[in-house]
RNA sequence: GGCCCCGUAGCGCAGCUGGUUAGCGCGUCGCCCUGUCACGGCGAAGGUCGCGGGUUCGAGUCCCGUCGGGGUCGCCA
């Protein structure tokens, strides 16, 4: 090494000590007679004190080496803000290792630099204590998790990142195959057939820091290609991978958070928590929760709340919001698909307001603070219709109601699961015909068991028939999921005839885990944790570009490298990209 | 794909109902400074106002289009 030291871990007992250090220029305070420089390394700054002329010429973030003595900084002239704030190193020697051009922007701690800027020189900016902070923790992680799936007898194994389209129902990225001109590869949207097909193949307990693909629009935390912490053990059942899963939350957050989770953590069925909460993904830091009004408000004579199903959420103090704010919650309602939100004004008097109260029979209005919960200064949302549109709605009401309020606590860390999912969705809601073309896709994916109780009849009430499956929710994000999956060739069949494929299709798409499945599988399940999301949530960061080393920016673009980017006519004709398939392909 | 916001010096921003020379802070460059620590002082350079078109005597400002970024809904587990 070219150095005997860090710059951040001189302490006051090493006064008197010759030291070499090596690392950038973070900042320069030039007296003329005197020159300070604050050297920084990996590990933290030292302030260098430089008496010689050659200082000088010193520039921020040139990479030097320095030669010199520890001592004891003058009396009075301490840093208390610097752990290495008792010492300075007077330099002997001062060698440039290399210089620095003027930065495209200020690599200051306090100074906000916008994000463009940023990942075009991410370089420069992993070298900010805060964005470096974020890639150690990530670091951390992955070492604890691995640490941990190891001491559970866990086999880390990679899988093919060049391979067949795989079931989850998003767009692929493909890659075109030279040695056979028509053909593609897909990478994976998850390493989810790999990992059963190791079920299969008898290695019981695997995991994987997998890298996943989806070539799908952007959002604020969504990438590209991001990461999953993906799990599979055989012989378990669903209560197996939950206290595997909190285990390992408990441990991450107990090292990297110092905080002690409350296990086992609530288990809400999907169901509740679209009742209570109006998403599948509850934040469980406030309260707040949806109030069903179905029964209350049967023989209304207000025509709109006459519906299949009416809800409300009570916002605390919210009867003195001006006008222009309730307005703006009619906005919020329309951009989520919603006609508007009715909503009454609690006076301080008890009395109700608002363009809706009027509409509402003597009894309704006198009973409605006992039915809701509010309370006189409080504005009551409600919304109407089919549960599925009026119950998400009230959801992101409540969640705004939270955020505007104040009313979450940010130190809290709420963890819950969510199961008892619907096995099934009607494709007519969601368009997804990725995998079938029956009325029926699965919620999850087209490997989750049925739960025990409908494993015999999910035909009967696809509707209502309830999967094997689980979602791991911290802080309203939902930051896993997993299920139980089917090992039962007979179980797939139905499963699949239910989705509109026949024997000859699922062969097609799947051939390859069905004929797998024919030589004893074992019964199995597991979990994906949303890693990324986990190192955000850890970092106390709000994107998940923060805890990628090289994010890409909207439109999947890379700043810092220009990818994607056009390929020559050589490399096109080589790749195979523009050959002509002979047939149509199947499926 | 729909909707909203943003684009002005290397960075962060201001620029009113259109008005003649486009500002501020930081940074950069030069000179000065022996105890600073987001050091300080004096001086200087630095701008196709994202791009294209239009309205106007006149456009950073208004209109249309387009590109880029961010958010959100759709999509995506």
């Amino acid at each position: 090494m070219i150095r005997t030291h860090t710059a951040g871990s001189l302490r006051a007992e090493q006064v008197g000590e010759q030291v070499t250090l090596a690392g950038w220029v973070a900042r320069r305070r030039d007296h003329g007679g005197v020159v300070f420089v604050d050297l920084r390394d990996a590990s933290g700054v030292v302030q260098v004190v430089f008496r010689e002329e050659d200082a000088h010429d010193l520039r921020v973030e040139y990479c030097i080496a320095v030669e010199g003595a520890v001592g004891k900084r003058p009396a009075g002239n301490e840093n208390p803000a610097l752990p290495t704030g008792e010492i300075e190193v007077t330099a002997a020697v001062l060698r440039i290792l290399s210089t620095s051009a003027p930065l495209p922007f200020p690599l200051d701690d306090h100074v906000e630099v916008g994000e463009e800027a940023r990942l075009r020189y991410r370089y420069l900016d992993l070298r900010r204590t805060g964005p470096a902070r974020a890639m150690r923790i990530r670091s951390e992680l992955n070492h604890l998790a691995r640490n941990f799936l190891h001491e559970r007898d866990f086999v880390e194994i990679e899988t093919p990142t060049l391979t067949r389209s795989t079931p989850e129902g998003a767009r692929d990225f493909l890659v075109p195959a030279r040695l056979r001109p028509g053909s593609w590869y897909a990478l994976p949207q998850s390493p989810q057939i790999f990992k059963q097909l190791l079920m299969v193949a008898g290695m019981e307990r695997y995991f994987q820091i997998a890298r996943c693909y989806r070539d799908e629009d952007f959002r604020a935390d969504r990438q590209p290609e991001f990461t999953q912490l993906d799990i599979e053990m055989s012989f378990v059942t669903e209560d197996d991978v939950i206290e595997l899963s909190e285990a390992l939350v408990a441990r991450v957050w107990m090292e990297l958070a110092g905080h002690q989770v409350t296990r086992p953590f609530r288990r809400i069925p999907y169901p509740e928590s679209m009742a209570r909460y109006g998403t599948d993904k509850p934040d469980l830091r406030f309260g707040c929760e949806l109030v069903d009004l179905t029964g209350y408000f049967t023989d209304t004579p207000f025509r709109v709340f006459r519906a299949a199903y009416v809800g409300a959420v009570v916002q605390p103090g919210g009867a003195s919001q001006p006008r222009r704010t309730l307005d703006g919650w009619q906005d919020f309602a329309r951009q989520r698909g919603g006609k508007g939100l009715a909503f009454v004004l609690v006076g301080d008097d008890g009395e109700l307001g608002g363009p809706v109260a009027k509409n509402l029979s003597d009894a309704e209005r006198s009973g409605l603070l006992a039915a809701t919960g509010a309370e006189p200064g409080d504005a009551i949302f409600f919304a109407a219709g089919e549960p599925a549109d009026a119950r998400p709605l009230l959801g992101a009401v409540r969640l705004e109601i939270g955020r505007r309020g104040g009313l979450i606590d940010e130190s809290q860390w709420a963890f819950c699961w969510v199961n008892d999912a619907p096995l099934f969705e009607r494709t007519d809601r969601t368009d997804d015909v990725a995998v079938g073309s029956g009325r029926w896709t699965a919620v999850h994916h087209a490997f989750t068991s049925p739960n025990s109780d409908w494993i015999d009849r999910f035909e009967d009430d696809p509707e209502h028939a309830l999967a094997d499956a689980y979602d791991l929710v911290c802080n309203g994000n939902e930051i896993g999921g997993g299920s139980i999956r089917i090992h039962q060739a007979e179980v797939q069949r139905r499963v699949f005839a239910m989705m509109g494929l026949d024997a000859e299709q699922a062969q097609q798409k799947f051939g390859f885990l069905i004929d797998a499945f024919a030589y004893g599988p074992p019964p199995h399940g597991g979990i994906a944790m949303g890693w990324d999301r986990w190192a955000a949530l850890l970092a106390g960061v709000e994107s998940i570009r923060e805890v990628v080393a090289f994010p890409k920016s909207g439109g999947g673009f890379d700043p810092l490298t220009g990818a994607p980017a056009p390929i020559t006519p050589e490399q096109r004709k080589e790749a195979g990209v523009d050959a002509r398939p002979k047939a149509d392909p199947p499926g």
